[in-house]
DNA sequence: GCAAAAGTGTTTGGACTACACCCATGT
DNA sequence: ACATGGGTGTAGTCCAAACACTTTTGC
């Protein structure tokens, strides 16, 4: 008999949050362990015997950044002998979407160990995590392609360049603004409400919109051709 | 401190393979060990600790099936608590696509542990073996249609009629053959030779075509829109 | 000659692109 | 009045869908 495996599995999360102001950006924490202590990381820690690997994301979160998400999906699985100084610790990943109002984790933590950081503008990450990130923008890049995003990530109403703004920033390119209204409110996803609401400083005030729960998660199972 | 992690890390993986006859098949192996002893599985087992994870379903499958394979791609980790009756083990799995040729390991092993299934006969399965291979199906399915298929999986040169019953195979319902041939033909990765074929039995024999390996391989990156 | 598979074109509607001007508000 | 962002329509092009008959071969 061979000796026993000694490998350890850890999850680690990426979480993108948007503002308008801020961007797209991920949830950072400060590791105060070694090894890379006092480097920056993604959330996320070794899992437990007994629990399943979205619980054990979801703890991690709790425990290290107090937010709890509402969506989560499996990324990859990274596990190249190495890629942790010490052991070998295989990563499952996962990554999520937050509506601002998790952005309040920053404020309470001002002085801590846990940041909100512009996808553009990261630190230099502990282990392999820059590549975890890269590869859950492109992720995410790609699924806004062909299923609707945004519930997540903004607030109940929203005006339309609210919207046309986290493309931007998700996408990192330009597109027609007229295209691309007409495109999203094809599917019918969106509902526009009689509300009006000036954004700060100049400009015409613009209507308010929100998702149609239904009709936005239906369209997430079908899946929706887009090319924006 | 608290007590040591007791989790494994094994890696299974789904080969698919196609013939015409056969249509779109699995490479099962029958299990000699417990737990579900005599019951049919993926191939795979547990990771070593200096191996890397697709080092690891190479040998695997070396091991286990005697085919090697050049396409292999992960697919997702299974981890719940209660996968396995005796121990926690979480499962990195794969998907990969092998050519006729490797078809040869049935003959091989045709009284022994080995055997393709064809995906739509598949035997009752250990584990939730059953679900992954039906995540697998699907990954294949959507991949089709954003990436061309069927050099990995086709013989170097074919009738166009036998890509088009793999499309059919794979995506298991009917689409207007002008224009599947219409759409495959735009892109460029298909070259028509001048030798004909005739299959068995009576028709017109067809053109032989092959792919353009250089072709092929650019528009797998850039991927295409593929709307069959 | 008949059964089986290969080969091939046209029409039509819908979708995407490109593109520019006026409107409502704050300062 | 001017700066800022909101709101909107059309013409042209391309792409996809629908659709059926003729050709070559084996038997």
């Amino acid at each position: 008999m061979p000796g026993a495996q000694n490998i350890k599995v850890a999850v680690d999360a990426v979480v993108f949050g948007y503002t308008s102001k801020e961007g797209l950006s991920v949830l950072l924490i400060k590791r105060n362990i070694q090894p890379f202590k006092n480097s920056w990381a993604l959330p996320g820690g070794l899992v437990r015997d007994d629990e399943s690997l979205e619980d054990a994301v979801q703890r991690e979160l709790r425990e290290e950044t107090s937010i709890s998400i509402s969506y989560l999906e499996q990324l990859y699985s990274f596990g190249e002998p190495g890629r942790d100084p010490r052991n070998r610790v295989i990563s499952i990943t996962y990554y999520g979407l937050v509506r601002p109002d998790a952005f309040d984790v920053k404020a309470d933590t001002d002085a801590s160990d846990v940041a909100w950081f512009n996808i553009k503008k990261l630190p230099s990450l502990a282990f392999d995590h820059t590549t975890i990130i890269s590869v859950a923008h492109e992720r995410l890049k790609s699924k806004m392609l062909y299923q609707p995003v945004g519930f997540e990530l903004l607030e109940e109403k929203f005006p339309f360049s609210e919207l046309e703004k986290l493309y931007l920033a998700v996408l990192d390119r330009p597109f027609d603004r007229r295209n691309f209204k007409k495109k999203i409110t094809k599917y019918g996803f969106l509902e526009e409400t009689n509300e009006k609401q000036a954004l700060e400083g100049a400009g015409r005030p613009g209507n308010l919109f929100r998702f149609n729960e239904e009709k936005y998660f239906l369209l997430k199972k079908e899946g929706i051709s887009f090319e924006i």
